[in-house]
DNA sequence: GCGACAG
DNA sequence: ATCTTGTCGC
């Protein structure tokens, strides 16, 4: 990650209890707020897994802002080291993100992660673990709610709700768009969350999720069409 | 002890 | 996340 002087790694061998433990930690080195100057580059993270989950891949997708033109896309596999465990996503899925982050050519300006940000049990998701790690500005968007509590949503696009914890506000409930199910969306790192939504919103087309997050899926599955676009679209 | 539980 | 075809509804 040549743009990225100041990785602050940590071993990733840990036990359950002692990943628990270091989120609490990273926790506090999250910064919670921020409105970010002049966005350029936008980018979507996302990750799949192949031969049986044994292997984990992950690809990030630098979009232009506010065009969404697809600029820059990288992609990594590396050895699956730990299972899926509610809460420590990330212990599972940073590895191989940062691996696909190192192999990017355009720095982005910020990061979508398929996740959560702050909404989880110790205000640390993976898109606070990889924007800490970076020191990116980083916003979680989840496909669904992994803690918290929010209010009945209308169904009409644009409708929005706060998600609370424990008395404390952690994310936003959004309708991308009418009658689909809603994005949770959270601060990932250094920004705020009106920022955060306002920038997800501004990534939206016609779908439920942001363009962002669309390229990184299609990438990260490993969709045949979806890579042959876009190495169309960069001349690859 | 009984649910809930990002991807 | 992943395994998988057609089908019901806005």
């Amino acid at each position: 990650m040549g743009w990225v002087p100041d990785l602050n790694l940590h071993r990733w061998d840990l036990s359950y209890a002692e990943a628990r433990a270091l989120q609490t930690t990273l926790a506090r080195q999250v910064i919670q707020h921020g409105d970010l100057p002049e966005i350029r580059y936008v980018a979507g993270v996302d990750v799949g897994f192949e031969e049986k989950g044994s292997v984990t891949r992950a690809a990030v997708a630098v979009l232009a802002f506010p065009g969404l033109e697809l600029l820059d896309y990288a992609v990594a596999k590396v050895p699956t080291q730990m299972p899926y465990i509610p809460g420590l996503l990330s212990f599972r899925e940073c590895p191989a993100i940062l691996a696909a982050l190192s192999r990017l050519t355009v720095q982005p300006d910020l990061l979508f992660c398929d996740g959560q940000g702050i909404a989880h049990p110790r205000r640390f998701g993976v898109a606070c673990h990889i924007g800490v790690l970076t020191g990116l500005p980083a916003i979680g968007v989840a496909k669904s709610r992994l803690c918290g509590k929010s209010a009945v949503l209308p169904e009409q696009k644009g409708a929005r709700a706060e998600l609370w914890d424990n008395n404390e506000l952690i994310g936003n409930v959004v309708r991308s768009r009418t009658a689909v199910r809603p994005l949770y969306i959270s601060i990932g790192h250094r920004i705020s969350l009106n920022t955060a939504v306002h920038y997800v919103e501004a990534c939206l087309t016609r779908y439920r999720l942001p363009e962002t997050t669309r390229w990184a899926d299609a990438l990260a599955s490993n969709r045949g069409q979806a890579v042959a676009r876009a190495n169309q679209i960069l001349g690859r």
